[in-house]
DNA sequence: TTGAAAGCGGTACCAG
DNA sequence: CTGGTACCGCTTTCAA
């Protein structure tokens, strides 16, 4: 026959603790343990001592809700992004992460899909008390569509924003972008001193703004290295159709002379690499690519892929900071900034080396 | 001289409404504001019209702390995963932003960082009523550690879990794991299909339990095939040497005889994939690889890696159903239940075709 | 040093 | 059909 001992019971349930279930623990009033939690100097260090203890024992914790509804702040970051699979993205919530989670701040997140509605209806679900503010990178439906209107509508409406990479310029709020212009001039200035002559431009994003930005940078860059634009070394590319990249650029080598390609995205950089090769080319002894890119294919294709990085992390957390300290009123003036974050071109095995060269 | 007119101002801070302004608003309590916005029967059509009407056109948002407040639950989920940058990680979060999403769910991730410590914190910080259930993968510290006392407190005080893929057995708790064990025996299987004798097993995990259950699945898979088990053809890696993986993998080659690889990580798999062709091996001629994985790299490597694929978004979407269902309470029994989703492997051309081999 | 009470923004029960 | 009110858990002012 078996006895059970009451304290052999799992504690089911072990509820959840309040200041009330406290107070009448020591017959106190429930703002007296309020301020002993809390540590005010209103408290005896007797009555703080034994109810704090007595707090920890029992695991309390104030809840969160209700702390929130009289605050009025909940100490949360609402992140709207197009995706998760892309490790740009995936960089750049690490950072707002880190930043956020160094300040005791939470972070609710949600997908856009590049959906205009999805993510018209996602801000209006956490646009009632869930989040402080928002960190957003704009759908590519809402960038084509160019209504902003819920994003100004959030900010009348007092929850802020910091928009980055894909931002809508008209919007009165902070940003954080890179130079995708200066880097794309760059990439055309490195390509030149290395010795290419026939560039061409790859682009999955030409109908977008950052998308318009390189290809006007890529434009600037030859013409001021002196190289005649060649309007047949542009090729844009709908992203969607990535299972046939091969089949549209193989023409471009086909019907055209070039020694060197720059690409906005790094699995067409991966596979202009295979179909250059594929050619008879041999990289980069006489063909170059440089793919603007923050992802891993670039570290292990083969040659490894020379690229223009935009350093999503460190944008993330510049994100962050940025609407934490609006948040906490740290910056007084309550003009808007956009931080622009330096690219490093990131020299890998698909570009010859400029410093040999220039040693030579 | 400029005249500013009262609607020529931006409408600062147009701020949230609520009950109560409407209840002024039409003279009428806020009980009957609270109804009629609820399409309650108690109210007349009259009044719920031009209540709504007005709510709309006011913007009005009930306030999310204050019904979870009252309503003791918040509609929200809590994720804790390792890391953001894997893309199998990336994945489940897809899959469980979608259902939760569906289900009208919000979803806060915290990122462990493969940390004891900032697991338990980051549990603790989310166990005060900021979320309803949890839906984790234990960080590596953690499992090392097996220390699981976090989960069964969340357990214990009313706040569900479920676990995916790097589980804590032990812990009563819903799970979603893929079956490692027989996925690893199936690639040895595939590749004695197709001519292989010599494999070796390349593992980045051997100290935790998901890596045990495939190392014994190659094994038993060996048995099976009536392969002596050779233990110089297995190679425990720290996951962190990445940089030094061709260093350490290279004198698996150069002392043995091996004609195919097996890997638990993608990275290792393609590095594998790299030093074969530069001993002169041909694959999938006369070498075979097959990496576990859900990456990108796999089908971007030259050649394409054959895997065993995870389904991370079909984890992520049954894990968030388990959760939502076991929070409404749709499944009436307390059980806890573990869900087994398939692995599929994936062929592409790191191996011969079983297929052709068959037909010959 | 402690307690009472108002209120954060809602819900829901009960009364009228 | 409408209103009064107690509460969800906590903070904060004011009074004792």
């Amino acid at each position: 026959m078996k006895k059970v001992l009451k304290t052999d019971l799992p504690q089911q349930s072990m509820k959840k603790i309040t200041i009330k279930d406290i107070a009448s623990k020591f017959n106190v009033s429930i703002s007296t343990v309020s301020k002993a939690l809390n540590d005010s100097y209103e408290i005896s260090d007797k009555t703080k001592d034994k109810i704090q203890k007595y707090a920890k024992k029992k695991n309390y914790k104030p809840n969160f809700n209700a702390i929130s509804l009289k605050k009025r702040r909940t100490k949360t970051i609402g992140i709207v992004i197009p995706n998760m699979l892309s490790y740009f993205f995936a960089q750049i919530f690490k950072g707002v992460e880190k930043v956020a989670n160094d300040n005791g701040y939470k972070i609710i997140t949600c997908i856009s899909n590049e959906s205009y509605k999805k993510e018209v209806e996602t801000m209006e679900m956490l646009s009632n008390g869930s989040i402080d503010g928002f960190i957003i990178s704009i759908a590519k439906e809402t960038e084509l569509k160019k209504d902003y209107s819920h994003f100004e509508m959030s900010i009348r409406e007092g929850t802020p924003i910091v928009m980055f990479d894909r931002i809508a310029t008209s919007v009165g709020c902070d940003k954080v972008v890179v130079d995708d212009y200066k880097a794309a001039k760059k990439t055309v200035k490195h390509l030149v001193n290395t010795g290419c002559k026939n560039i061409a431009f790859i682009s999955t994003i030409s109908d977008m703004n950052v998308g318009k930005l390189r290809y006007n940078g890529y434009v600037k860059g030859l013409e001021k290295q002196n190289i005649p634009f060649n309007k047949n070394l542009v090729l844009n590319i709908e992203e969607e159709d990535y299972k046939k990249y091969e089949d549209i650029i193989k023409p471009l080598f086909d019907n055209n002379e070039i020694d060197s390609v720059i690409t906005t995205n790094e699995k067409i950089a991966v596979t202009v690499l295979k179909i250059a090769q594929e050619k008879g080319f041999k990289v980069p002894e006489n063909f170059s690519v440089i793919g603007f890119s923050n992802g891993i294919l670039a570290r292990h294709s083969s040659p490894t892929l020379t690229t223009v990085s935009q350093h999503g992390e460190i944008m993330g957390e510049a994100a962050a900071q940025m609407l934490i300290d609006k948040l906490e009123n740290k910056n007084l003036n309550k003009e808007v900034t956009t931080q622009i974050i330096k690219t490093d071109l990131v020299e890998r095995n698909s570009t010859k080396r400029f410093v040999e060269l220039s040693k030579a």
